[in-house]
RNA sequence: CGGGGCGUGGCUCAGCUUGGUAGAGCGCUUAUCUGGGGGGUAAGAGGUCGCGGGUUCAAAUCCCGCCGCUCCGACCA
């Protein structure tokens, strides 16, 4: 009895399986106004799982949570040269305070009294806003390090929205660092890249490669940018969180200095780093299929549903031992939290129409027990990663379900390795490489030499498409590190890098 | 900013060429049978046809103007 699932599939049209995706799964709708996203409770949950889990990563590595408000003097945004370059044209501007009826018809209008004497900007990011905050708080050695993160949404007017992808306000957070010295920013560059590294593998399962951008794919304003890039399904690369050593760019813009031991005023050092709802973007174009949403465990809103089957009598029985078993596994704990269950006791939806149901909201373990099983004192579970289903008895339920997540989380993780591992090539020429970037779509991971320059990464990106992801930390393969020629320009270059098809 | 497409129940769309009482599927409500992979039957509710003007005895349909959305291109830590 298949039907269409109403979910386009991968193979067919990706980006259109996308977004029907995040429908089916009931993560997000479009607002009326262009680029402005919906998140609905089930897409919000996650979001709220990863949220937790960075903010206690944060905090362990002695962060502390502020808030910036959300409105900018237009000026600011001007006093670093590189950041207003990389920000001003995607900035909504506030410009009056007060609207008025419409003197000739029904409705509101802007009142023109109202203009505001310097126009404000919606942050885009809030380096400035904080940056300024910064130069009254730090005045010694002794105010350093300083450690402030913040949630909160932003707005850049992106002309190309997509959930969760790209829209034009997302939910991100954003740590803002000062430091005495240049290593030490360096230090906490890197201790936040191996935070994205771990709330990327360890919770939502996806393996990313972490480097230093190019200078071209760098922060408006950063010294250097570290990056955590992810293979989509697609096999497109997508930049899943990044971390800036600011150098002294912005204490200097804002003039934020500080008396050192020795009595010395010195400009601090700067970091700031961020993940954003993107994040949920890139855990879809990973692990989902075409039936649905596969969450990881760790992360899921519903990590079992049961679904009781059976009329009658029958039915009053299953729904009472279907809230039993969801007694006994809601009070166990897994992952360090209390396993999230849910029944399905509907009654007018058939068990096949629930089975499709969860499958596409994200459920990673599905019980059916009936009236069969109730005699023999089983039941059914089902994995939504790998569609097994194993008859399991009724007094093995709590560990067949921890195992089962268990298994999901690893499976989910090693299952996007390899079809990185797959999907990653070493190229040489620059024959082979135009190859490889024919045709539209994601080609995989290229890992090819280059030369080091702007004028060679502008010219492969202009004519493949394909832009340099990352200069890896750790290379994928030791011999990624010996030195090469450059696989457009022929010169020497150090080291392979990443080349990708992005998001 | 340039080029295409589309605006009709909650959703997806048909109807427009050739003007004549607004339709279908899905969803929703009620009843009933059903129930281990998107069930069946029956009865219902729900629409100023994007907005404004024009032509006409009569406009969802023809004409003019406007608005909105969307796709492609350009652009995009």
């Amino acid at each position: 009895m298949s039907r269409d699932k109403g979910i386009t599939s991968r193979s067919e049209n990706y980006a259109e399986w996308y977004n029907d995706l995040v429908k089916a799964a009931d993560l997000a709708d479009n607002s009326v106004v262009r680029g402005c996203m919906v998140i609905k409770p089930n897409g919000y949950a996650v979001w709220e799982r990863l949220r937790d889990a960075l903010d206690n990563m944060f905090k362990d590595s002695g962060h502390k949570n502020a808030y910036f408000p959300l409105l900018i003097p237009k000026s600011f945004l001007s006093k670093e040269a590189e950041h207003v370059d990389g920000f001003a044209k995607e900035c909504a501007v506030v410009t009056h305070h007060r609207l008025m009826n419409d003197p000739n018809g029904t409705g509101v209008v802007v009142d023109p009294e109202a203009r505001l004497e310097e126009e404000l900007i919606i942050r885009p990011t809030s380096e400035t806003i904080i940056w300024h905050s910064y130069k009254n708080w730090i005045q010694s050695y002794r105010d350093l390090p300083l450690l402030i993160n913040q949630w909160a949404n932003v707005m850049r007017w992106e002309l190309r929205p997509r959930l969760f992808l790209r829209t034009a306000e997302f939910l991100w957070q954003e740590g803002h660092t000062a430091h005495a010295t240049y290593e030490e920013a360096e230090e906490e560059t890197l201790t936040i890249l191996e935070i994205y590294r771990r709330a990327a593998e360890e919770w939502m399962c996806v393996p990313v490669v972490c480097g230093i951008k190019s200078d071209g794919e760098k922060f408006a304003g950063a010294d250097h940018t570290y990056t955590i890039e992810a293979m989509t399904q697609d096999l497109r690369a997508i930049q899943a969180g990044t971390s800036h050593h600011l150098g002294q760019n912005f204490a200097k813009a804002f003039d934020v200095t500080f008396q050192t031991k020795e009595g010395k005023l010195e400009h601090v050092y700067a970091t700031s780093w961020g993940v954003s709802t993107r994040l949920i973007g890139t855990l879809l174009m990973v692990h989902s299929d075409d039936n649905g949403f596969v969450c990881p465990p760790k992360l899921a809103p519903t990590q079992l549903v049961i679904i009781p089957i059976g009329r009658g009598e029958d039915r009053e029985k299953v729904i009472a031992k279907a809230n039993e078993i969801a007694d006994q596994v809601s009070s166990t704990k897994w992952a360090g939290s209390k396993i999230r269950v849910e029944i399905d006791d509907r009654e007018k939806e058939s068990p096949g129409f629930k089975f499709n149901y969860w499958e596409m909201r994200g459920a990673c373990l599905r019980m059916e027990i009936g009236p069969r099983d109730l005699e023999a004192g089983n039941c059914v579970i089902a994995r939504r990663d790998t569609g097994d289903k194993e008859t399991i008895t009724l007094s093995d339920v709590v560990s067949a379900v921890t195992q089962g997540l268990d298994g999901m989380q690893k499976n989910l993780f090693e299952r996007a390795v390899a079809m990185r591992t797959e999907n990653t090539i070493r190229v040489d020429t620059w024959d082979e490489f135009q190859k490889v970037f024919e045709g539209e779509g994601g080609a995989g991971f290229v890992v090819a030499h280059w030369d080091g320059t702007q004028e060679t990464e502008d010219a492969i990106s202009a004519a493949t498409k394909a832009t340099i992801r990352c200069i890896p930390l750790t290379p994928l393969e030791p011999s990624d590190a010996e030195p090469g020629v450059c696989v457009y320009s022929g010169k020497p270059s150090k080291q392979r890098v990443v080349f990708a098809r992005a998001y």
